[in-house]
Order: C-alpha cells, then sequence, then structure tokens
DNA sequence: TCGGAGTAGCGAAACTATTCGCTACTCCGC
DNA sequence: GCGGAGTAGCGAATAGTTTCGCTACTCCGA
C-alpha cells in the first residue's frame, strides 16, 4: 500500500528549477542564497535537494570544477508546455479554449502580449481554412 | 526539520474533485467506480481520501442521507483560476501573455473557441484606450 | 604545510500523501 | 428482530518530500 511516485514537479524542485532557469547556471551556494530568500532553510537542505534532483535527473552538474555548477536539465519552455498540458488535460476538461479565455479574461496581459495573441490567432484561421 | 504543508491539490484530491464536478454530487461508491477506472484502489482508500479532504474542507457531505452525499466546495472555474494564476506565477513568471500565446500555438483550439477569444480580445484592446 | 572557510555527501528525522485491514454501523428484506 | 450487504471510520503501514546534523573533502592564504 504504498504511494506511487508523483511525476509531477514539487514546489521546491520548481523553486530551484525556476532559479536555474533565470541564471541559465549556478552553485549550490548562490542557489542557496536565493531561496533563503523566501524559506528559511539551512544550506545542507538545499545541496541535499540538489542532489535528489540530480538522481531524478532535473538537473545537470558539472563536477570538474570547484564548486560544482548545477544547470537544468529541461528547457523552461518544455517544462511550461508539459505543465500547461497537464494542467488543461486535468483542470480544464481538455479545452484549451476556456483556459485561454479564462486566462485573458481574468489576467491582465501587456498590449503588446494581446497584439502578439491576435496575430498568432490570425495565423491559426487563416490555417483553418 | 518538518516540510511545511503543500495547500495546493495531490492528484487523488483533483480526481475526485473532478469527478464531483461533473456529478454535481455523489456517494463515495459513485465515486469509487469512477476512480478505479484509472486507479486500482481499494473502497476503503476513497472513503478515507473524502474524509481527509472533508478535513481540508476541499468538499462538503450532506450527512443527513444514507448513504452520505458529497459535493466539491469551490466551483470548477474557482479552483480553475487558482491553479491557473498558480501556473502563470510559478511557471511563466506572471507573464500570462507568454501562457495564452504557448496554449493557442501547442495545443489546438476549435474554431469556435479561437472566435470566442478574438472577441474577448477585441473587448479587451477596447477598454484599453 | 597548516588551518580556516567554504563545499559536498550521507543518513536519519519529521511530516505529508496514499494505501488498506479491520471494526462498527445502517439499511432492508425476510 | 435477524442477517447479509453495503457504508463509514480509525489507525497503522509505506513511500515520497523536505529537513538538517555531522563528517569529510577542497581550496586557498599565511
Amino acid at each position: 500500500m504504498p504511494r506511487p511516485p508523483s511525476s509531477q514537479l514539487t514546489e521546491v524542485e520548481l523553486q530551484i528549477l525556476r532559479i536555474l532557469w533565470e541564471k541559465q547556471a549556478a552553485t549550490a551556494r548562490q542557489i542557496h542564497n536565493c531561496i533563503s530568500e523566501d524559506r528559511n532553510t539551512n544550506y545542507s537542505t538545499t545541496v541535499k535537494m540538489l542532489s535528489v534532483m540530480l538522481g531524478k535527473k532535473l538537473v545537470k552538474r558539472d563536477e570538474t570544477v570547484h564548486p560544482q555548477m548545477y544547470r537544468p536539465a529541461a528547457t523552461q519552455q518544455r517544462t511550461q508546455k508539459k505543465m500547461l498540458q497537464d494542467l488543461i488535460s486535468k483542470v480544464y476538461n481538455g479545452s484549451t479554449g476556456s483556459l485561454v479565455l479564462q486566462a485573458l479574461s481574468s489576467q491582465q496581459a501587456s498590449p503588446k502580449d494581446l497584439a502578439e495573441i491576435r496575430q498568432l490567432l490570425d495565423e491559426l484561421e487563416e490555417s483553418e481554412k
């Protein structure tokens, strides 16, 4: 009667990945410094999390340098896409349309974004024909 | 050295909520029947999950009837909104625009949805001025 | 080369999520 | 009112997540 492994990023994993996406690469210390702004945890914890994530292949590590450098194993875009797909299928019953409508109506997007979205819309409707 | 409680819906919780959103209300048995299509778990497990969710106030329960009826505590829309916000802030760095662009370009939306989105876009751009 | 500061790692602890066995209760037909 | 079938609940077992203490290692500067 075990708990099945979750296949989803946990809170802390995501937080670390966000830092790595932004910085491209970072040492455990750098990551820890960022993390401790929100979270009041020990440096050991950060190192441990990184080693867990290394085991899960969420990050890569360059051991030839000192201190070791960590990098994200997947791009932010790929991860975004996966999580978005997940949200759409599990929470929006597979309807991309209703997600987009809700996103646009409840969050504000910049005029620049809106223009870009409109352009994409044009292309999509064009290719429908 | 504890782990902070997660405040996010877990896999199973979400699965149960999805069933309740669809059916409006259901007994533990009905929920279990739906669940066991994907998941090969015992009826006890379902009942336990429901009681955990009741404790977390994710579902409501009518105990005046037998068998007891469960209902979702929050609407699907409200939950969607919350999870969407979470995704945007944690994975899309707060950019609704990039989420929408990625959703539209990587998932397919129906022409009907596209038209609806376009209309919303018109309204949004109108109100910008 | 010695010593201190910072880095890496391991293993165990604390807590959550999920699982089920077992017990007790409720309902209904006989 | 008895008995069987289904319903509800509790507590414990198990695995995953996050935590850190303690130890060992690496890298300089004196």
